[in-house]
DNA sequence: CTGAAAGCGCTAACAA
DNA sequence: TTGTTAGCGCTTTCAG
């Protein structure tokens, strides 16, 4: 172990003192050019780093950002991370990644790690927040953003997509398509606001279209694709053989999509299939999947750059951010006017 | 901002010295009981929480490990970052991520980075380490363990599946299952030793087996889905459709099925197709990927594993780590016998 | 423009 | 068993 080259060392050996040196590297008072320059150049030569848990211990700034997800190798979680990974770099903010398995106690936990580790910010990616999640966070006073399908039931600062007319606009689409009867699968069996406001998009454009609402059509599954998979079959199961299916998640659509080629249907001559999220398989997998894009990456990006904000004291423009979707036109739907 | 309890006020709440608090909160010397019953009370009432940045400082230990990553929404990088989150966090580490796009200069600025960061160790995953990377860590004399298809090549830690056979064995595989014309599509133009050694593996088989070895059936692509999309596509305009192809990565192999699918041939019906890997995509696409399964979980834990290890002075039973490989039949490859 | 000195919150000798 | 004290490496008054 060789000692590592301290602030001590450098004003040593540039005959001047530590607070000198300090303030070079921090430009944060005038120094004499002459000076300046003795001083870097024995930071050059020594390849100095000044030690940033000291200077954190002083500062009170740890240029750490705490991020919390379910689950790094999910494809949501992990487009999202990249958005968050790249803006931090931009501010120079390291990340603390702490995975949660959806698991609220380890949800605590990890929140009290990084706690501990002085980070200044957080960004909180979770399934469902609720208030003990919030007050906790509160309790910290550091900036924290959520994205979360239920952040916007909070008082909170949020990033989502503008949920608001989705499955509506979906459904619509699927009905313009000349579909007549379509099922819809909630990757969720929670009856969140967001998840009601979900159904409801689904169902005001049945209604007003004229179609049979049949609550049969509507079924409550997991996020998964063994779980798009399993809840299609039900349906078939039942002998229900919808002309398009719209399944909220990209993932579980292509365990439907299975399901549906397992039983001899084929997507889309048969029956036309749409996703949610547009993460990378939609892309891949055949028949391309028709889904909602959302905007993972920027929703990572604009979370972290709301709590970088919020750290450096700036003023939010807007406390819940939505961003837009749309609807992305692939293979797996098909016309039938 | 409301100050923060230190072990100051700790000390003086519960009339006893800091280095007494020092001692409960570390259990480093033995106290009365009396009296750490007695701090124990005040921390739970102020919640007070050790400052790690303080400890750090002068333990020199600062519980945080860095992981390097190509890209975090890779899967094949996800799947080992959730098995280093796992042990990190068993370990009462925490991780410290970047991501570099497997750019070389990215690398070392992100390695300059956590250095500062005061980081005890790091696990290096890259496409591609060289002398410059190795030389850099070991510079830092920080206990490192590397994740690349060059690691092999360098006297370093490292963890990797034992790929002296893979593509034998998957060639053979293919060769026992009746196939007599199999493309080959290394999803990398490097020439690493790896990358010959793979390529020697392919051979040995196809000649071992007294098949013609024809280079034409040879292309080096990239390792994404349209990387394998375009290899395919190139074969088959150049009107070679061979029985099999082995390409040596999953979502290149399913760019490969589906170049073939859009030519009009079906997989495994009029050609097999077998990838490398297992990542999910594997899994859920139809037809399901017959392919060579990696235990990326399991790399990764056993990466970070070993710098925890090297962190605290334990030895290590082996600085090479190769885990095993298997190949998992699904169904790409059909048997032409 | 520069240096001396205090102190961030903590651990670890060293004494007592 | 406990308290005192000297730092860890750095920033930041405060003088000069």
């Amino acid at each position: 172990m060789k000692r590592t080259v301290t602030i001590k060392d450098v004003a040593k050996q540039a005959g001047v003192s530590i607070s000198t040196v300090s303030r070079v590297i921090n430009n944060s008072k005038p120094v004499t050019d002459e000076v300046k320059q003795r001083v870097l150049e024995v930071i050059r030569r020594t390849g100095y780093i000044p030690n940033p848990l000291a200077r954190s211990l002083v500062t009170k700034k740890s240029q750490l950002i705490g991020v919390i997800v379910p689950e790094v190798s999910d494809s949501f979680v992990n487009e999202m991370l990249d958005g968050i990974e790249e803006v931090a770099k931009m501010y120079d903010y390291e990340i603390l990644l702490a995975n949660t398995y959806s698991d609220k106690e380890q949800e605590m936990k990890s929140l009290n790690l990084l706690r501990a580790k002085q980070i200044e910010g957080i960004v909180m990616i979770s399934n469902k927040i609720d208030n003990d999640h919030i007050e906790y966070i509160n309790s910290l006073s550091i900036p924290a953003t959520y994205i979360s399908k239920t952040a916007r039931e909070y008082d909170i600062n949020s990033v989502d997509i503008s949920n608001k007319n989705v499955t509506y606009d979906m459904t619509k689409y699927l009905i313009d398509k000349g579909h007549k009867e379509i099922a819809f699968i909630m990757t969720s069996k929670d009856k969140t606001i967001l998840e009601r406001e979900r159904l409801s998009g689904y169902e005001k454009a049945i209604i007003e279209n004229n179609l049979k609402l049949d609550e049969k059509l509507i079924r409550y599954a997991g996020i998964e694709y063994e779980d798009g998979y399993e809840s299609m079959m039900e349906l078939l199961d039942e002998n229900i053989v919808p002309q398009a299916v719209f399944v909220t998640g990209d993932e579980a659509a292509i365990g439907a999509i299975n399901a549906l080629n397992d039983r001899g249907y084929s997507v889309p001559d048969d029956v036309s299939v749409a996703g949610f999220s547009d993460v990378k398989i939609a892309r891949i997998y055949r028949p391309k999947l028709t889904t909602v894009h959302q905007p993972l990456y920027d929703i990572g990006a604009v979370a972290i750059r709301m709590v970088i904000k919020l750290i450096n004291n700036e003023s939010l423009d807007e406390k819940k951010v939505e961003l837009p979707y749309r609807i992305i036109e692939r293979e797996s739907v098909k016309s039938r006017n």
